[in-house]
DNA sequence: TGTACATCAGTGAACGCGCGTTCACTGATGTAC
DNA sequence: TGTACATCAGTGAACGCGCGTTCACTGATGTAC
């Protein structure tokens, strides 16, 4: 929103202004329902009220505005964990302090799932190669990523003494397995149609399965 | 294949046969690599080499056809987690053996998790309301589809008093969880590129955690 | 402060593609007599 | 065993759709003088 000249009906000026914020937010919002197919550029570029091509001045393709959509949901996804994180824990001894710590991670992820179907799907869409990256566009408040939460919340667990250090390396695929699995149980399988009580129930369920088998 | 007469070429009578068979076996073709979306109606007849709407003679829509290879996906997978059920385990006491029943369990959908990724997705693209139906086409050898397979192994444990009743309700769900999260982690997620006993390892030390804590 | 100009964001039109699905048809098959 | 006939599996042609992407363009903007 700079100058003013006359200019096509409902847009400022001749210009987008910022077109490619405004694509963007477009396959968010196609994302949120719908999923990572219901990215069309197109439709992208009907909502930001512009023409189909003009999307090509911001992406190279289709698949890269999706690319950026999926950052975005990553993102999200480590917001949703870190809100959890910061909701101070019940105990005040480091083991229940680290303990919480690996909760709040698989809640907030159990939450962002059933909030969030859609971009949950679209943030394991086209999976990464590398989790260890530090991409701020997929990363939370905090500078990490979901895999990068999960891992400081085991560290924090061994470091309490609560995890054996051998039991350590490769904790991160047992836990996320298992908080994963749940969250599409829930939001595509059988539980689907669980009420939220239930689905609370068994999440709990589940993390205290993942605590005490770790 | 009844009579013979002049005929379109490569094809011994004017009618194909079995043209639903052929058009179902296409599509799990279809499915297998590519999984659900690969499974297009065109495509199917051209494999049976036949006219596109020649499929509506068997299937009403493209969704039915592709229920109709979900269905068989399922089977397979049925029957691989049979396959691990029929191996002989090493204890004798019961509580072993039911112990290596759920292992046996896991162990079959992981593995078919990673030998047909395709006809994996494709098992859980449009899921079932209902997993205590008994739909034969969903079933193994044994009549039993994978989640009454489960319920089946969880019982065991129970009955062997391995799994104090009380936990019993919903466990399959812990159980599920676990070992679809970790199917997915390793078919689409960081573990794609881990290597053949690698993955093996982490899918003995996640069934290590669900006997532990479920 | 004023003018000439290069940039490049968005336009307009069009492409080829493959899809699911509908229609009226034809001719081999199996059945009734 | 032979003939007439109804059935219905597969044909041929066509539809409308929406997609991603390419092309040559135009005109508002910011910059250099």
């Amino acid at each position: 929103m700079r100058g003013t000249t006359k200019n096509t009906p409902g847009r400022p000026t001749y210009r987008h202004g910022d077109l490619r914020r405004a694509l963007l937010d477009a396959g968010i919002a196609l994302a949120r329902r719908g999923g990572p197919d219901a990215v069309v550029l197109r439709e992208a570029t009907r909502q930001a009220g512009v023409v189909p091509n003009a999307a090509y001045r911001h992406f190279a393709s289709r698949q890269e505005l999706l690319q950026a959509v999926r950052a975005a949901a990553l993102s999200a996804l480590a917001v949703a964990m870190e809100t959890e994180l910061a909701k101070p824990s019940a105990g005040k001894r480091p083991a229940d302090i680290a303990r919480a710590s690996l909760r709040a991670v698989g809640i907030g992820y159990l939450r962002f799932a059933q909030a969030e179907p859609g971009l949950f799907h679209t943030a394991f869409s086209v999976p990464d190669e590398v989790e260890g990256d530090a991409d701020p566009a997929k990363a939370g408040h905090s500078g990490l990523n979901p895999f990068q939460l999960l891992s400081a919340a085991l560290d924090r667990l061994v470091e309490a003494g609560v995890l054996p250090p051998e039991r350590r390396p490769g904790a991160e695929y047992l836990a996320w397995s298992a908080v994963h699995g749940l969250a599409l149980l829930v939001i595509d399988g059988p539980l689907r149609s669980a009420a939220p009580a239930q689905r609370d129930a068994i999440g709990q369920r589940l993390l205290d399965m993942v605590e005490k088998g770790l």
